[in-house]
DNA sequence: CGCCGCATCGTCCGAAAGGTGGAAAGGGCG
DNA sequence: CGCCCTTTCCACCTTTCGGACGATGCGGCG
């Protein structure tokens, strides 16, 4: 029988995966979370499980919230109690899957994956497996190509507000430098994400979830 | 008793509202279905429901794709067959909102919502009242203050292709048109949106959830 | 029928952005 | 101590954008 650990913010797909759960012979449901707080809470409390299943975008709410977010959470199941956790999330960036590679989940889903694919998932997890889902794997290996994410502090600074579509005359005075440095910087990013113009730097930004 | 149609295309989603309304003792799902071609189908042929809750996300997989969007199936659904129809969605622009209302959504509710209140929204519906949630409200209201929208579909294209990064030229060849049209249709985008550049007219948008 | 919005294309010109090739100051590291 | 990276800045030049006109054809609407 495998113990699984719901962590899900959201209540409606928390029952989901609580009925794909219970629709398996072989495992069942022994606690049910909304926040990572909880989640962490219970297992230092002397809470057993074979694997977790839990939502990367835990406490996505707002920017100024303390709550913990699935990465850290997931780093912290991992290392502290060796459990497995198999990440489940509705939209998957591609840093987003490497936050939670990173942090050491054991496999990552989407949430339109079939019930089928899932329960194999939590077996494979289980048993110590890593798994990926196929679509998952293709990304990151388009992802892998790309060397990216070299950026300096301040040139993350300019493309943030490259996204955000100021000019290079504002992104100087706002950021207190000349346009020169602006453009300089602006010009080493293109180079280390392969960019052709700001707009595409931008667009790359915001598809490696990096703003 | 409720009659109730799920339409989902996440299985996981499916089956935690499946939960919510067998949790109910007034009401019960009749239909379960992952398409929205699926669900104006079972409808067309004779299927009966009182409230039908769907995600707005319907077949929101590829751009080639010819699938029904959310809204589409929310229009045709509340036209053609007079049913209430409650949107459920995991994360909510105000585009979206507004493109739910405007089909003719009876209400509105993100996923993240306590299943009592899903509960609640679904009696709501099945009488005929329009619900919306409360952050959706104060959504809602926010909105109407700006403009905005009124892009035709031509410019939407292009608007779309800038927010990708692609340049003038790039989109102008992509569109078999040329250069001069490619920039009126920017200057038209500007001056609807009140944005004084490409990148910022991709920023408005992406923040409008226009993409 | 005229008017308006949409889509298409054109020219001209100035402003913004990007590329090249420097330079200087500070920090970290072997 | 040199070496490299980061951050700051400069000048020069080319490409791209954006604004300001105008022009055409089409379709809907009163």
């Amino acid at each position: 029988m495998i113990d699984v650990v719901l962590a899900d913010d959201h209540p409606v797909v928390r029952a989901g995966l609580r009925a794909v759960v219970d629709g398996q012979p072989d495992m069942r449901v022994v606690h049910e979370t909304g926040t990572a707080e909880d989640l962490l809470a219970w297992l230092d409390g002397g809470g057993r499980a074979d694997v977790v299943l839990l939502d990367l975008r835990f406490g996505d709410a707002g920017p100024g919230s303390t709550r913990l977010g699935g990465a850290e959470a997931t780093g912290t199941v991992v290392h502290r109690h060796a459990t497995p956790v198999l990440v489940v999330t509705t939209y998957g960036t591609d840093a987003d899957i490497l936050a939670a590679v990173e942090a050491g989940a054991t496999g990552y889903l989407l949430k339109d994956a079939p019930t089928e694919e899932l329960a194999r998932a939590i077996r494979s997890a289980a048993a110590g497996e890593v798994i990926l889902g196929a679509d998952v794997q293709r990304r990151l290996l388009g992802r892998m190509r790309s060397p990216g994410e070299n950026l300096s502090a301040r040139e993350l600074e300019v493309l943030r507000l490259v996204a955000a579509g100021r000019s290079n005359d504002a992104i100087a005075r706002e950021l207190f430098v000349s346009v020169a440095t602006v453009k300089s910087h602006l010009a080493h990013i293109s180079t280390k994400l392969g960019t052709q113009s700001r707009t595409e730097a931008a667009a790359t930004a915001r598809e490696r979830g990096m703003l």
